[in-house]
DNA sequence: GCGCATTTGTCACCTCAATGTCATCAAGTC
DNA sequence: GACTTGATGACATTGAGGTGACAAATGCGC
């Protein structure tokens, strides 16, 4: 379950945010000072910060918070001025909000800072690929793929024209323990490339592979 | 080097903004419809969109242009309502602003969105180089380079101005224990040159090669 | 300018390593 | 034991790139 910590002292607000973060199915653990922010910082997965607290500004220990890990933040603030925006920005926050503001809008910021994590949908020309049922689908047909090809697919198509060298692949997909030949990645290729002809999967030689990118 | 893609039908704020991002040094690529925009959209780092293009809202095409290739999308907008700012961070985009905005303000977000990247990018007058695609672009049009070549040429594009003994050479991109004859420098510039006619490499007699710098 | 020696440009050829492809084998699962 | 996955090796094929021959260019002494 996605933890959302939420940082704010004012009661009134604070509550009726931490319900309503609740009621869209997430976990949220509200904190009302910086220490206690600091101390459920390391749970959550992503934080909502109010900059105003009674101990001052919040921007100030951010910077340090976000060195120990790292989260998508999402500031809260009444002030306006764009120079403060900025400031909050640099601080090292993902966003930035104004009160007052609208729950259904903190909810859409929400999702788009989580959505990396969470969501599961990639397309290649006439392939879809479901990531959270390993379902790969071309031209409507479903096509079984074995478990290393499909890592190798979603490696590439989330790194349309990147080039891998073998090496790389090795690392990124059979791990750092495990060394196979290159020449188990060269067939691994190739099954892809039979199976999923629309994969236009180039041979750079001496070099990697390469998935073509989709021309818009 | 970062590649911003600008959409934006507005020659006016247009022409101000693509400025202004070239001044903060960025590269700075400015479509003016959809069409130019989804032909630019490989080769762009971030996406700055205008959601009233002449052929509509560009919030249609923008999940599906997404789906080819992930990029940070900020999504500029007249429409102040919260509604429709929520509509555009579930198409996809990262951001939201709404216009008139601040250039700092902007810059600021496109920070954010660029933090996680760090990506290598060189360019060469008409040439642009992408090391992690290994992809040479003249004029938009792609050139294959083999491996030698593509080593000569990064060596010569980091280096310009340099002088390189042929010796050298083959120390930096043979290495120590190959020994090709020299003769083999000179067909590898030959290649180069031929390929790449932009490129001005000098010939020093008696001495070796150099790239001709390129000015401002 | 002329002739010569040297360096460099250009091309065609050849070799070998990298890769494509297939069949087989080992290991794990039910 | 049948089935699935995936690692490996054999063999064919390709292309990168090294080599040398020859042409062209450059520099130098006269």
């Amino acid at each position: 379950m996605i933890n959302i910590l939420l940082v704010e002292d004012d009661i009134l607000l604070g509550e009726g945010l931490s319900k309503f973060i609740m009621e869209q199915g997430y976990q949220c653990c509200w904190a009302k000072d910086a220490q206690q922010a600091k101390s459920a910082w390391f749970t959550a997965d992503l934080v909502i910060l109010d900059r105003q607290l009674p101990e001052g500004d919040s921007l100030i220990w951010l910077p340090e918070q976000l060195m120990k890990k790292a989260l998508p933040v999402i500031v809260l603030t009444a002030k306006i001025e764009v120079e403060q925006r900025i400031e909050g920005l640099q601080a090292g926050a993902k966003d930035y909000m104004v009160k007052p503001f609208s729950h259904q809008e903190l909810l859409a910021r929400i999702q788009v800072q989580l959505r990396p994590l969470g969501e599961a949908k990639l397309c290649y020309k006439a392939l879809s690929i479901d990531l959270s049922t390993r379902r790969i689908c071309f031209h409507g047909k479903e096509i079984h793929l074995k478990p290393k090809e499909f890592q190798l697919l979603i490696l590439f198509v989330q790194n349309q024209g990147r080039v891998f060298h073998r090496d790389e692949l090795l690392n990124k997909i059979w791990g750092f323990q495990a060394f196979p030949s290159t020449r188990t990645v060269d067939n691994h290729i190739l099954h892809l490339r039979q199976k999923l002809p629309p994969l236009d999967i180039e041979t750079l030689r001496g070099v990697g592979y390469r998935l073509k990118e989709v021309e818009g």
